[in-house]
DNA sequence: GCGCCGCTTAAGCGTTTCATAAGGCGCCTG
DNA sequence: CAGGCGCCTTATGAAACGCTTAAGCGGCGC
């Protein structure tokens, strides 16, 4: 998936809703994620407690409060698994007992799934150990618990896009990252972008690197070659 | 666990509700500490008094406020173990307490686990290291023991929140701080979307500092250099 | 109770950043 | 070789972001 790992990421999506729970999983499978989708409590209770999953994205909207419950009662049972909730703004309550009743993390509905996707990557990397924030690739460096990127030992200011674009890539380094994957993580769903808008938060990235380092595929996407040349 | 250390740090957590203890005891035994879970005043007290603990966990919405009575009680029994204070979002006043009463540091419930841990790691290095509690960061110097700041050889009244704001960025002193990271740490996670708390206390700040050692980076958030040119 | 103080919210304003549109260039195909 | 398609580049208007000031609110001391 991107983040240093080769072996494939495994998610547990449980979410009544049948509309966002297809949204999520084709969101997730595009990033590359091996995705298992749940529809209530009883089944990912049972998923979670077979340990087989590397993150569970549990929906705490589930009818019932049944969410926290599910939650608790893996808890209990020993299930060590991180897990993301996502709940809806309304839902104050549920949200503090959800991290509460051992959740790693949470999200408001709605969200980006930029947003997911970071939160996914860090629950990723600390679950691994390793506090890696920084990627290397080549002459480049980027550290994300700085924001600060360096191009031939030279720092480069970045926008928040740009930013998001380059780090995308450099996750993926070496391999060729989807046009259609690259404007989902740094857009929405929503997907209202204009279809070039990609290309020139492309170029502008290349004027602030150089206009070789971020290579197209025509007609499939961009990459960063792991070794330059 | 990161810090350097090698040795188990031990961890006293005094937490009334059983739902949140045990999410609580879980979370940090998975980040390798060694945590004793104590469920009312009386025994954590007497806890305290042993000086066992390398570190104290309190939750100050135990009933009948209690838990300021302890945190009193065992400061004024000489125990200079590290305190870090969990309030409720509600409990204004309580945290304002606390912080009067001796705690290091506080958490505004419902907080990430990822920001628990990172306070318990300051918290620890803040004790290993000697100079226990004072960062100093080019013309700034700020004393968590007495609530002081010295900035340019003059002394310098600021508020809680200013104070808050301010020991966040020295501690993260020539690191990007996130604007979502001070956020939590200031409000907790229910901050309310649109507002511009952040930047008025930032303004708040500037004008009794000056208009230069707070930087801001577009788009992420502030910083204050390490070494100012 | 009155006024002060700290905090949050709201609104105005300048600046930066971004999406869109539109023209150009190169590659591939027919 | 002509045409289409995909990508690059530039310009432009709109939105986002941050700074600042001002007003409202509640707590606390007088």
């Amino acid at each position: 998936m991107g983040d240093g790992s080769c072996r494939f990421v495994h998610i547990l999506l449980v979410e009544d809703d049948v509309r966002l729970g297809e949204a999520l999983q084709r969101a997730l499978q595009r990033l590359s994620y091996t995705v298992s989708w749940l529809r209530d409590g009883r089944t990912a209770l049972a998923a979670m407690r077979d340990r087989t999953a590397d993150l569970v994205l549990l929906d705490l909207g589930l009818p019932g409060r049944d969410g926290i419950d599910v939650l608790v009662e893996a808890r209990r049972a020993g299930v060590e698994t991180p897990v993301l909730v996502m709940t809806a703004r309304d839902g104050l309550s549920s949200r503090v007992d959800g991290l509460d009743a051992g959740a790693d993390d949470y999200l408001v509905k709605p969200f980006h799934v930029e947003e997911l996707a970071a939160r996914i990557r860090s629950l990723n990397r600390r679950m691994r150990g390793l506090a890696a924030n920084r990627i290397d690739v080549g002459m480049l460096s980027l550290d994300m618990g700085t924001s600060r990127v360096v191009f031939r030992g030279r720092t480069v200011d970045l926008t928040r896009r740009e930013f998001a674009l380059l780090q995308a890539l450099m996750e993926n380094a070496g391999r060729l990252v989807r046009r259609e994957s690259l404007e989902n993580s740094l857009y929405g769903l929503d997907h209202v972008v204009g279809n070039n808008a990609l290309e020139v938060l492309v170029h502008s990235l290349r004027r602030k690197l150089d206009h070789e380092t971020i290579r197209n595929v025509r007609g499939f996407g961009y990459m960063i070659p792991r070794d330059p040349k």
